[in-house]
DNA sequence: GATGAATGAGTCTTCATTCAT
DNA sequence: TATGAATGAAGACTCATTCAT
């Protein structure tokens, strides 16, 4: 064992962007060859590096693809949090809520594909809690009088299937207008929470 | 040949018996443990026989996974199709299209998981077609004058990707109350397609 | 079981079709495709029957193989025997050898190939009793005075070499002129034995 | 990289030695327990290793397979070519052809029991290649005057047959007069091809 | 007599992981 | 820090054989 210290930052810099490396390798193996596809030695080749390599940065194949999610998951939360927490009312909440989760689907749908493919994999779902927040939002919003008398349940489960589809088409579709198609998301969703 | 009667059916089990307990044990283990454990074995001891009979049956691993497929769209095909045939009407037949959409993946919501992650790990994803009719539907309506002017293509997809993710939340939720939810999401397109 | 009497010609000249159409499937499969390709099942294909009923006739696969083997020696033995035995003298006899030889591999090179690979892959290897009676040959022509005094046993085995040689050679050239080839051959043997 | 001694050869196996030692299991296998016996694994263990390390170095047990025939031509050429190509006359050139081929085939009869088991159990079978060459010979030979008016195509498979039968007549006979055998068979042909 | 169904043993191959260097 | 080598577990598939009908 090496002795290296926390202020070694050339070392740790290596070693960052050596992961980074091989994150974006599990990430693009698995979104175009698939979860089958994705073993180790492939990541490994995709990022220039062998087997071996792989496995000392992140001690198990589990190991990567946890990274693969958890990565998303903080960029997703560092890009979308902000946006939301700093609309005010229900409806201009729910507005950014589908404007910034299409747009951060729309600037890395291989990395979504990617944790896609991984989370049906794998026998732990518990994706209910990314509901959660939604209803919750939505649920204000008809207590506070902005938003119409509809099942907050399905509506969010509605917005949920549409974000989690919309990385698919995003992904088979790099042509597409992107803003028209958050404006009309956005525009069915008015009229199915307005008041009226 | 001696005749059988059909109470004879544990002992003498004709073929079309044995490859429908197949197929079902392969649907019970997708939908339950995912695709990585759906191993030949696996669905062998599921199906309470051998992995040699598996095989004598189907060819191939991708032969019983097919079977799964096939049938779940020849299922779709007869529930749905003559339902929305009949409507008069594209108002009606989208109605009709979303109400019989739901209460067949409402009535075999583990064949829907298992096809849903059997085609998630395969290489050709071709599922556009499903929706070609969908959105052509939807654009009939608006040249009748009886839709609005939203973008088909949107919309098309939206209520697709609604489509997907109900079989999840209806396989993890088996208390929901169907006739609600599927009043709700009809309710929600009524809106958004309406012509004011 | 039936009862079935020895003068029950029918079905016993039914049951010998049977097994001799098996026996001809086996000779075409283990010549056109290989050891490794001729299955129980593939040569109840090219038989057009069933699995069941090969085994039902040879009890098992190796059975088959050993009347596909049997069956070659009797036929040659009937073939050749009575020719060299009607032959008189050392040389001639040699000469009615290496004819009836040739004539009867080129008359099946089918067989003689599916013979070959049958040997081939099996463990027991006794071939040296071919050699045999024919360096007898060599010798009481050599004793007579009629043969010269070359090595009986390299000869011997040269001769058997090139007999197994040619049913490889006979069935990759369907358009071989035999006369000739087997004029050139037994010029070549008298040569090689002559007493000058 | 520490320097290593050739005495510290059994700690430190190179890659190549490693290759070697299967191969030279597969060769054993192959000619001792025939084409059927020579699986992966009973290679391996022959090899003193696992299944997983013979697939490791060659990829396949097609691998193992080619680098067996492969590995014989090559010796072969290196042994046969430079002996043939220095002598002259064409007279001279088939003896010594014949005299370079036999005492190869006896060098290693394993390795050649070996390859013609491989050989004999692939499809393609386009083993011509090796008479061109030798009726080549003869033919200069005949041009030139050297040798007598047989039908090179005859004779030229007459020796191909004989070396191919030599190997399996060299493993069951390792008490074999070698010289006394090639001195005969070189008589024979140089008889067979006399001008006269 | 004949055969469809079933099965267990054996084969090749992939792959995550361990280890020595 | 990095990696080549090695390995065992697991998977899909083939196949000879048994058996009930």
């Amino acid at each position: 064992m090496t002795m290296r210290s926390e202020s070694d930052a050339a070392l740790t810099r290596t070693q960052r962007a050596r992961r980074r490396d091989i994150i974006d390798a599990a990430i693009a193996v698995l979104s175009q060859a698939g979860f089958a596809a994705a073993s180790v030695d492939r990541i490994a080749r995709e990022a220039a590096t062998s087997k071996g390599t792989v496995l000392y940065h992140f001690g198990s194949k589990e190991g990567v693809l946890e990274e693969v999610v958890r990565s998303l998951y903080e960029e997703g939360g560092a890009y979308m949090t902000e946006r939301i927490l700093a609309a005010s009312g229900a409806r201009e909440r729910l507005r950014v809520y589908l404007d910034s989760n299409l747009r951060f689907i729309a600037s890395r749908p291989e990395h979504i594909t990617a944790v896609h493919r991984i989370l049906e994999n794998q026998p732990t779902d518990a994706e209910d809690d990314t509901v959660g927040p939604l209803r919750q939002l939505l649920v204000a919003g008809q207590d506070a009088g902005e938003l119409g008398p509809f099942d907050a349940e399905v509506v969010a489960l509605m917005i949920r299937a549409i974000m989690d589809g919309a990385s698919f088409y995003f992904s088979t579709h790099p042509d597409l207008d992107l803003d028209r198609h958050i404006a009309e998301v956005i525009r069915i969703f008015d009229r199915a929470t307005a008041v009226a």
